[in-house]
DNA sequence: CAACATCGAGCACGCCCATGC
DNA sequence: AGCATGGGCGTGCTCGATGTT
């Protein structure tokens, strides 16, 4: 019985042509004559050839790979990366693999360097977004093929490349949007950051002072929706409050029902606005005005990066999406 | 200059042994006298020694990994079943990896297949809950270790190991609860199945039967939100409809907002219950009836069968967690 | 002398690269 | 310019050699 899978000299054989000629085709190297390369994919055809990838992770001392390194895969912005991560590694042809850090624990993060250390994960894509992901970018060997996907403007004191989404700009039309609506002042609850002014929070506040509205105090809330709906009923304690710009989506969904709670409607009594752009955030009643991140698209640059095919990815902008969330303050 | 990573036989020299000896140590075979395993670990510490994967892979034959190949990464069951293949693949110390098939065309579902089939990739678990994913299935040689998560029930004539969530009961026990509220019958929305007769659809249409309720027409409706809200309208126009099983919560999101836009309130006018129990479905205003899925315990389980440790996972059952989107009918 | 525990030598795995023709 | 040959990548497995009971 003969071996399960041909290997490329059994097809070098069937092609008349040495192992190297086939290895050459394998890696289009230019150095083949065309009616010799034909003759060498006519046998891998014939054949049903298909490349042992550890063998040629092995030689070569890294697999042709893309693993992304992230502390959670079903939140929406990770989930999007992961996704635009994926879908472009495919393209390419390459193996991708995952890895989640548990915690931003010593420990944790430690296992997650060496495991993409080892030559078979290829290069790496950091999603770092928070404590866990930033540590891993920190702890990350110099040499190691990577690039990280961060917050906008990337994280302060590291040396290594990121890339982001910079949404400064749709928060501060966010805010402006909801000043022009009327409203006096726009409150903010925002979500964990891992630098000291955010770009939603510096773009909301940059509005609000050029504006000459007072600037609030932030209220903090976790990526769970119970703290957001903490959050939301200490704002909808006050019946000053008429416009708040959340975090992300589903913030913006702990604090809606938080107010609704409260017996404050919305738009009517309260404004609200998210960030990210959900699928479903066009369903909401009422449908969600927010922010539109897309984080496909970020994932997508970062294998971009990586491959160095000197086309960088242009990036969508953040863009404020007005749906039904936002409107004029009651008048009283 | 040394080489940057030590190997298997820069050990076996610090510790005075034969490589091989090191390679017992590595797959804990009990042959080794316990104080020269513990020169073998010692020199591993001392020399920061990490197996190559790829080398491994390329002995065995098979990588000890696990690659999860899916039509889909966002959608809230498959990333479910995607964070739990990485929990329990992580625990058991295997390299993941992610494919997903771009559709079920011929040509796509082909490279999915021979993507796996690579040895690097390990076991694979097939998430087949569409055309797709099924369609991989199908298309999977023998032989090569893997196991699929399906619809419940399996996929009928398809041999291969197969595990599932059994939604029926729960499907039956909403239909009876909001049978119990004083619906005269319960309308549904099916999303888009593999099987004849879904669980879902299974259990809400024995339930009307044994109740002796009318069995209204199904109205089918995508994965998208849009088709959903169709249906949703469709439902909407009708008066005498007053109580809604949908086939997940985005769709539940979808038709709650078409029976907003035609001015009926839920739950007073209309009830709906929904199937998933996103973590957001708690804070929807207002909160939703919905069953509960443990989709990352069913990616648990597949990573278990594969593992064969003998023990094979309980999954938790869906069960009917009863919020504020269901009431008894107004009464007229 | 048999049976077992422990360890070592050599080769195979499938590909890529450097060298020489 | 184009092709053939040999060595190396880092493991695990088969087989056999020792020493021990």
């Amino acid at each position: 019985m003969k071996r399960a899978a041909p290997q490329i000299r059994d097809v070098a054989a069937a092609a008349g042509v040495s192992h190297q000629t086939v290895s050459r085709v394998l890696n289009d190297s230019p150095n083949v004559r065309p009616d010799t390369r034909q003759q060498v994919l006519d046998a891998m055809e014939r054949l049903q050839y298909r490349p042992n990838r550890a063998a040629r992770a092995l030689g070569l001392g890294r697999a042709k790979a893309v693993t992304v390194v992230t502390a959670n895969t079903t939140l929406y912005g990770y989930a999007g990366v992961l996704q635009g991560v994926e879908e472009a590694g495919r393209l390419l042809g390459l193996t991708v693999g995952i890895r989640v850090v548990a915690s931003d624990a010593a420990a944790d993060v430690r296992n997650a360097v060496e495991y993409v250390g080892d030559p078979s994960c290829g290069n790496v894509v950091v999603v770092a977004f928070d404590p866990a992901g930033s540590g891993v970018l920190r702890a990350m060997p110099d040499g190691l093929p990577m690039v990280a996907a961060t917050e906008a403007g990337g994280l302060p004191g590291v040396d290594r490349r990121m890339i982001f989404l910079d949404e400064r700009q749709a928060a501060a039309d966010a805010t402006r949007h909801l000043l022009g609506l009327g409203h006096r002042t726009v409150h903010h609850v925002a979500i964990p950051s891992e630098v000291r002014d955010s770009a939603r929070q510096g773009g909301w506040r940059a509005a609000l002072e050029s504006a000459g509205a007072a600037v609030p105090e932030v209220v903090p809330a976790g990526w769970d929706l119970r703290s957001a709906h903490r959050a939301g009923q200490a704002l909808a304690a006050d019946r000053a409050v008429t416009a708040i710009l959340c975090g992300n989506d589903d913030t913006a969904l702990a604090v809606r029902r938080a107010l609704h709670e409260a017996g404050r409607d919305v738009p009517g009594d309260v404004s609200i606005v998210g960030f990210d752009d959900v699928p479903g955030a066009a369903f909401w009643t009422p449908a969600l005005t927010t922010v539109r991140m897309d984080f496909a698209g970020l994932g997508r640059a970062c294998v971009a990066a990586l491959a160095d095919d000197g086309d960088p990815v242009r990036l969508d902008p953040p863009s404020l999406v007005i749906r039904e969330s936002t409107a004029p303050p009651r008048s009283r």
